[in-house]
DNA sequence: AAGAAATGTGAAAAGGTTTTCACATAATGT
DNA sequence: ACATTATGTGAAAACCTTTTCACATTTCTT
């Protein structure tokens, strides 16, 4: 691979002049110019930024860090980051952790190594104390759809409580007063503030809360069609559904179905996420929209500013979901 | 940010000492290993891999280029690819093209100059002139679930005929005589390998191919949905349908349940993928799963004998796709 | 015409590591 | 006791850039 040494030699000139051109610096005659420019096409010269950013302090690279990119919501924030990354001249380590605190700590330590520019996390609830060193580090960084305790630090997120008030909201507006919940694990924020957004717009329009109407999934499919189940078996009547998140729901749907409970006609349910499934099935589910994806490249931008500015005082943005109706819902 | 040179110095002793115990090269004093490592701790040393990369002409990452992560495929092949480089102890940048041969070329580019030490290739047909370039140059390369006419590649990927082959078969031994087809695109080598896998079921078992029963789509919802209301308008009777990938088969049920036609009562469904949906959806998708990630697995796994080992004779790895029977299918 | 400013050039230092080499000491073989 | 061998150490070169600095030449002012 050629180096800049013998770009020089090739276009009968010095190092300095070469990477003056190339990096558009200082006084440049213009015969060398096109002589260099020359040199460079004919030996196929391509920088190695690894001596680059050794010099220059600087990788222009980023790590994203967050659990599984299986996930689609975590798909969509890598689309999003990746993006606006790369129209920034970046370009990113995709870290996987699975959850793991092992695996998370190994990546932050790598990505030191590697001297990436910043880091964008949104992984698990639990790495504060990382969160926290790194910052110390002086590391940029931005908190992606994860509460932190810790402040100044740049953080984006969605807010998930007016998102379950919207929701629930909606269900009163058709006319329902029994609306049962299907929420979330507990040790995840998010799902808890979809419960205090359901509960408090209950309460917010004189509605009673009744326990035996709220039932806990684990996000997936198989929660919501337990839950659903649970809340048949409950004999407690109730004309409305909104589920902590759409595969829940989708799950509620199926056992619905199965129990010859007609949707929306029978009972109405509102969703919470917007997987690009819901629109697909039959019938189209209505739910809370998140902008995923504007919520990540906000990140990026954060995090990039924070890169290539100087460090203003730290942000916190948070994004409004949109309802989206479809066909899950009737008035009653 | 600390460097060996401080930690030399704090450990009192070379600069070669430190690499070499940080390394586990050369002969060290056990007592001068112990003072380096309290240093190193003391001083939270990381070693700076750009540094490290650039004597040793080694980056210990690799690239993935895709076209989209937000496709659920490109993910699975995402997380193979990660899981099995971070064994390795390599980092992967992702890349997503979004089919543009633009950003695939600019992708190329900076890849090289950041000097990975190998690529996945996972995107376009078409960048075959491209991967000629970077099999000439020597860029280790493992080429993902494309057909690539030039030789002495490393290629793996899934047998998109058989898979389709398999599908036919099926149906076929549950008595299905009329089998209609929705394909995808012409110019996705995939595609027609799926409609080549179906035309030649049909003559084995000595069926007609009415061309009349074949339609094609854009391997989304929508093409499914249509080509389905097309093969409805056609007034020629079938019992079965095959489709070439799942989001078709899934939109061709919503039509067939919106013209009142039962599935699997009327027609039989087999689609192509195996998508985390095909389960949900009800009835559950009888489909043929590709082993993405294991596919992904061996191609990062073959990425990595080539950096590591000397290169060997190319390979080409071909697996085999499986039948998942669900609820879509019925004997007649 | 002379001094000042603008333009242009290359040598050398710096960035942080690994590796080679020369040398020094300790242990072993005869 | 002396020659080998094994063990241990540090200086310096190398990897490829960017940037500073000193100097040289041209162009502009007055």
């Amino acid at each position: 691979m050629p180096t800049i040494n013998d770009v020089a030699k090739h276009a009968q000139t010095s190092i300095s002049s070469v990477s003056r051109v190339l990096n558009n610096s200082g006084y440049v005659r213009e015969e060398v110019r096109r002589r260099v420019l020359k040199a460079v096409e004919e030996l196929q010269y391509n920088p190695n930024a690894l001596a680059r950013g050794l010099i220059k302090n600087k990788s222009n690279t980023i790590g994203l860090i967050l659990p599984d990119i299986l996930n689609p919501f975590f798909a969509h924030v890598a689309r999003g980051v990746e993006d606006t990354a790369r129209s920034y001249g970046y370009n990113v380590f995709l870290c996987n952790t699975d959850g793991s605190i092992e695996i998370e700590n190994q990546y932050l330590k790598v990505l030191e190594q590697k001297r990436v520019d910043g880091i964008i996390y949104a992984a698990s609830q639990r790495g504060s104390q990382l969160i926290a060193k790194l910052k110390d580090k002086g590391t940029p960084l931005v908190v992606l759809d994860r509460q932190i305790e810790c402040v100044d630090i740049d953080t984006v997120h969605i807010n998930n409580y007016q998102g379950a008030y919207m929701a629930v909201n909606y269900l009163v507006s058709l006319g329902h007063r029994k609306i049962a919940f299907i929420g979330g694990p507990k040790d995840i924020q998010s799902a808890v503030n979809r419960e205090n957004g359901y509960r408090e717009a209950l309460q917010a329009h004189g509605l009673v809360i009744d326990e035996d109407l709220i039932k806990y999934g684990d996000f997936r499919y198989e929660g919501g069609y337990e839950g659903a189940g649970m809340l048949l078996a409950g004999k407690k009547a109730f004309s409305a559904l909104f589920s902590a998140n759409d595969m829940m729901a989708i799950g509620a749907i199926n056992r619905f179905v199965e129990a010859g409970i007609k949707v929306p006609d029978d009972i109405s349910i509102v969703g919470f996420d917007d997987i690009p499934f819901a629109k697909l099935i039959v019938p189209q589910l209505t739910t809370i929209a998140q902008p995923i994806q504007d919520m990540s490249r906000i990140a990026a931008e954060l995090l990039l500013e924070q890169i290539e500015g100087e460090k203003k005082s730290s942000r916190e943005v948070i994004l409004l979901p949109k309802l989206v109706k479809r066909k899950t819902c009737k008035e009653v």
